[in-house]
DNA sequence: ATATTTGCAAAAGATTTGCCGCACG
DNA sequence: CGTGCGGCAAATCTTTTGCAAATAT
């Protein structure tokens, strides 16, 4: 038997070698915390976890990484609000939506298995081949429907 | 018979005064070219308009008065790549979605009725009070089902 | 009258880039 | 080994802001 123990390379580290690209450390650090980012995280963040593996990084790095990866359409590049662009991972096939909580910018993500058949048919409709979608919800939370409880205060507020 | 000669306010002019918002010149002639557009202009290009109008105006004024609309419901922020913040008139009822062509940046707009009840849908379901969505399905042009094109200079290249 | 809004220019943020030594294939 | 990559800091670009003067209600 064929022992593999070569660094199991990460989801998105596979990608990146099969567009060709050349897979230096940084860059192969960066792919790992995105391939576990199970978040949407900017590229501070990036840059704050890919530094806790490896203090070779800077932070340009990370935004001429970000910006390859998009590119090759391995990210997708969000804008939640807050100023700051985040990423994800690109999901082939199994999209999901966000839902940004208006009050406190917190994003919920959900699944809708059919819509991103309707998509592609749209897109086909109108001439187009689907390339990826982004579809963003925003809504204000409900108060649970006992007693009416204050607006805030109810889940941890973080900063958009 | 009244006669109601009064500078006839545009929509968006009139939603403002609904919210209460102090009418000031710059901010009737912003609304005004906001209530005329039917593209998605950015700052730059709304300010460019507004200036047509008024020349009293400064960038900042309306960087101020989109996030203030903003903020009020009465525009919509969108993201089509390429840096800068797009803005349109918030739809009531009737939303409209986006799909851009990844090769030039242009911007198609499509309905769907049913879709907006079916977000309205999901977002009950999930806790939410709808408030806006966003919709935005990227794809590339199908060439013309005859003679297979070449990619390019098919339509006039716009830089995203 | 008086709280808000505006213009201007400076400041702040986010992202990009030039240059040069260094690593990957 | 050569070409592309990364670090650093300066540059760029968009958006925000402080302040004094102007304005709406």
């Amino acid at each position: 038997m064929t022992l593999r123990v070569q660094a199991a390379e990460s989801r998105i580290e596979q990608l990146c070698i099969e567009h060709g690209l050349k897979m230096t450390g940084q860059r192969r650090v960066i792919a790992r915390v995105l391939s576990e980012a199970d978040d949407h995280p900017d590229v501070e963040e990036l840059y704050r976890r890919a530094l806790a593996l490896d203090s070779r990084i800077s932070v340009a790095t990370v935004y001429r990484t970000v910006r390859l990866l998009e590119e090759k359409g391995i990210l997708e590049r969000r804008d939640f609000g807050g100023g700051r662009a985040r990423y994800e991972a690109t999901e082939n096939g199994r999209h999901h939506y966000h839902l940004i909580d208006i009050n406190n910018g917190k994003v919920i993500e959900f699944e809708d298995p059919e819509h991103e058949e309707l998509m592609r048919k749209i897109a086909d409709r109108l001439g187009f081949e689907f390339v990826s979608m982004r579809l963003e919800l925003f809504g204000r939370k409900k108060a649970p429907v006992e007693k009416a409880a204050p607006a805030a205060s109810t889940t941890k507020g973080k900063k958009a």
